[in-house]
DNA sequence: TTTATTTCTTGTTCTAGTTCAATGTTTTTG
DNA sequence: CAAAAACATTGAACTAGAACAAGAAATAAA
């Protein structure tokens, strides 16, 4: 059962068994329908999961209204919250929603506090880990500036080949800042060829 | 000397003496004119520096030879690589070029490691930078997907009330993802009112 | 201080992408 | 399985912002 997330964290540092044990313990294992909102705005309780099975997608409403994807979720990635609105005096708000019928390993601040405390070494982990997600996200800021939709679209299927059929197409739409319209017009002009 | 980058990295993590002596040894001070080249794409020498004072842009070329500005950068700021090359097939290149006369610390990676060997606590120092820093990053995002170009404007002079006087504006229109010609247009319908 | 270089402004034309609306298609649910 | 809901397609009208061009200011340099 925690070989999958073991495997995960194990990836930048090569952890002892006793430490994986504290990790493990400090986990909360849930199981979830689709269509589940797991974090619902406002709702101070800051948190991570792993997704052990299914998907998920993150967004963000803005004041206008205005919903943007931030990410699109499958088996073995983090979904965390975050919470930037401290930078931002707008109002932005967080939800998290499953997508599909999900298996979930829930990691509380609480949790991680005393994991840190208990197993010095996971500081690390984590560290890499935000560095990559950080590169992540600014490759993606990146091509958001400077590409069109196309290219943005061609970009997508590259980084997440499994992605465009498992993901309803206004998802991909909002993830890539592109409306759904456009985004069914591209894809026609892309079968084309 | 090291007093501004001490308080700064001891933003969240409280370090004794002994441990700001280890990381200080390792720095590397420097000095440079404006419109210096501190690092060009390729050059494979991953870094970070600290601005003491002075200005900085960190930027990248696509291979379309579109530059868009990820940092505008001033005193108190880390100035990293990060190379997300990794993550994307195209070659896309990070530059990071000094706009004023800049003094600034050095931080190599061999030296990030050494310092996370002696000074363990330091990870978790730059773990919460690093989250920082993404949660910065993701609204930023978030403003390029869903807000208008007056609207991107305007949430960045509220977000760094000093930029906007002393950078240049075309190099705030590439940050914020506009042409500087529209940009112009932006600014003079807003002083408007 | 004159000249050169870089930066900013303003108007015009053009286009990638949006919005709206209507129809068709798939998926969900009772 | 039928009915409802959610999702996708297509076209037509519209718009935010880009690209181009050419002149005006401001900075730097000599």
């Amino acid at each position: 059962m925690y070989s999958q997330i073991n495997r995960n964290i194990s990836r930048y540092v090569a952890f002892e068994e006793d430490e994986l044990a504290t990790f493990n313990s400090l986990l909360e294992y849930k199981k979830v329908t689709k269509k589940t909102i797991l974090l619902r705005a406002g709702e101070k309780c800051s948190f991570e999961a792993f997704i052990i099975k299914g998907s998920a997608r993150k967004f963000y409403i803005d004041s206008n209204g205005t919903e943007v994807i931030l990410q699109l979720a499958v088996e073995d990635a983090w979904l965390s919250d975050m919470s930037f609105s401290i930078y931002d005096t707008t109002t932005s708000t967080v939800f998290i929603e499953t997508l599909e019928d999900c298996e979930l390993f829930i990691f509380s601040p609480e949790s991680k506090e005393i994991l840190f405390q208990k197993a010095p070494r996971f500081e690390r982990a984590y560290r890499i880990l935000m560095e990559r997600h950080l590169a992540v996200t600014q490759n993606r800021l990146f091509e958001t500036i400077s590409k069109s939709a196309t290219e943005k679209y061609l970009a997508f299927l590259e980084h997440y080949p499994g992605h465009a059929n498992r993901f309803a197409q206004h998802y991909i739409a909002s993830y890539l800042g592109i409306s759904p319209e456009f985004l069914s017009k591209v894809r026609k002009k892309l079968t084309k060829f």
